[in-house]
DNA sequence: TAGATTGTTAATCGATTAACAATC
DNA sequence: TAGATTGTTAATCGATTAACAATC
């Protein structure tokens, strides 16, 4: 089939399509040049047929008979998540999180180019530690445009979050990484993900409360 | 209804559960002791009768016409969720993301208490800048013993994850947070959920690189 | 050709939602 | 009582999967 355009297909697609190219990646560095759906469904727990389908919404990268040629499908999915090219980045808030989340190399890898970090703090400001710089709040704005910023990361407190995402979508970020947990509102058109990570911590709390006294059950 | 047991639910439902909890404390610090699915669903852009079918599958805890009490229903969650006790938790890996995961607040607020972290870096170890104390890999196992640690957070490299998570399920630790980015084989009988950050900024640049070239539709 | 594996379909499974009787 | 809002049902919607014809 020719690559469809303007087909739908499910949400949890995309996040898959990121597994799969990671999991190319890695046979691509250890020699393997072809990887069956099946192959590759086993070294990700998922089921084969998923695979197929998932890659099938967005072009025909395989041979019937023969498998997936690895570093072709590794180039088409690089094009369809968008890593063919950098993506300036900002932090905004300097603490343990954003300073971890400035200098994690996982990032970098993929195109993310984290250019600075942002905080209200003054003491914080300037900082020559870290080898991503920390500007003050108040040169956002000026660096946002000097630089082309178009995904930025918050990790500032539950408090300031929708202030400082008001503040970047008026400047033209439309990528949003959040990690405050709160449920920001936002402009439809530009792209709002939320992390929340306490909440993970409490589904596993839950998990590990379920017992003879509470027999609740989930699906499947 | 009678409190339901052995009834099944949706996955997503405790995530859920999760949102109702933080919004239901905001709502409680603010001296509102009455709100009705309607008035939550707004605040957390989710629909009522979602609302009010997650809760359904855990019991009766609204009044028709009244709406929910809202210390009620936060003691009711709070059961639930398992956060009427300390869960004695431990993180692995004392690099930027490590610590920041063990210093965050927002865990201890719920009762993820984070006794230590641990690495084999002997730099790191017995580090006094940081409140929670930096232990050697190889003191692992006795502490997790010693301190009836429950809970893991895995910070480490992706080529050091499945090793280290081997040693916590022999040991007893059966609930694990994952942040490195590779898929843990594991036991069915631990809650082990990974969270995979460069995914979720993956998926931003897939939507923020769609365009007319790019014409794949999402469902809904 | 025979064997392998794709791409696609149709069936199944799971989750959400609108609607409304029940009832405070 | 009249109005409000729950708890629950049935319909709809979305996602996964097994199965298999197509074909390398």
């Amino acid at each position: 089939m020719a690559r469809r355009e303007k087909y739908k297909f499910p949400k949890p697609t995309i996040e898959r399509l990121s597994y799969y190219f990671r999991a190319l990646e890695d046979l691509s560095k250890r020699g393997i040049d072809t990887v069956s759906s099946d192959a590759l469904g086993t070294k990700l727990n998922i089921k084969s047929s998923q695979i197929r389908r998932d890659l099938s919404y967005f072009g025909d990268f395989g041979k019937r008979g023969m498998g997936y040629d690895v570093k072709f499908l590794l180039k088409e999915l690089r094009y369809i998540l968008g890593l063919d090219r950098e993506w300036p980045t900002i932090v905004i808030g300097a603490g343990n999180f954003g300073t971890a989340m400035a200098h994690y190399s996982g990032f970098k890898k993929r195109g993310f180019d984290v250019k600075a970090m942002f905080d209200i703090d003054k003491d914080k400001v300037g900082s020559k530690e870290n080898k991503v710089p920390t500007l003050h709040m108040n040169d956002l704005d000026k660096f946002i445009k000097e630089n082309k910023i178009e995904i930025a990361m918050i990790c500032v407190p539950e408090t300031a979050a929708q202030e400082v995402t008001d503040q970047l979508i008026k400047n033209g970020v439309n990528g949003i990484l959040n990690f405050a947990p709160i449920a920001l509102k936002h402009d439809k058109e530009i792209r709002c993900l939320s992390v929340d990570l306490t909440t993970k911590l409490e589904a596993i709390a839950y998990y590990m409360s379920y017992s003879k006294d509470k027999l609740w059950k989930i699906f499947s």
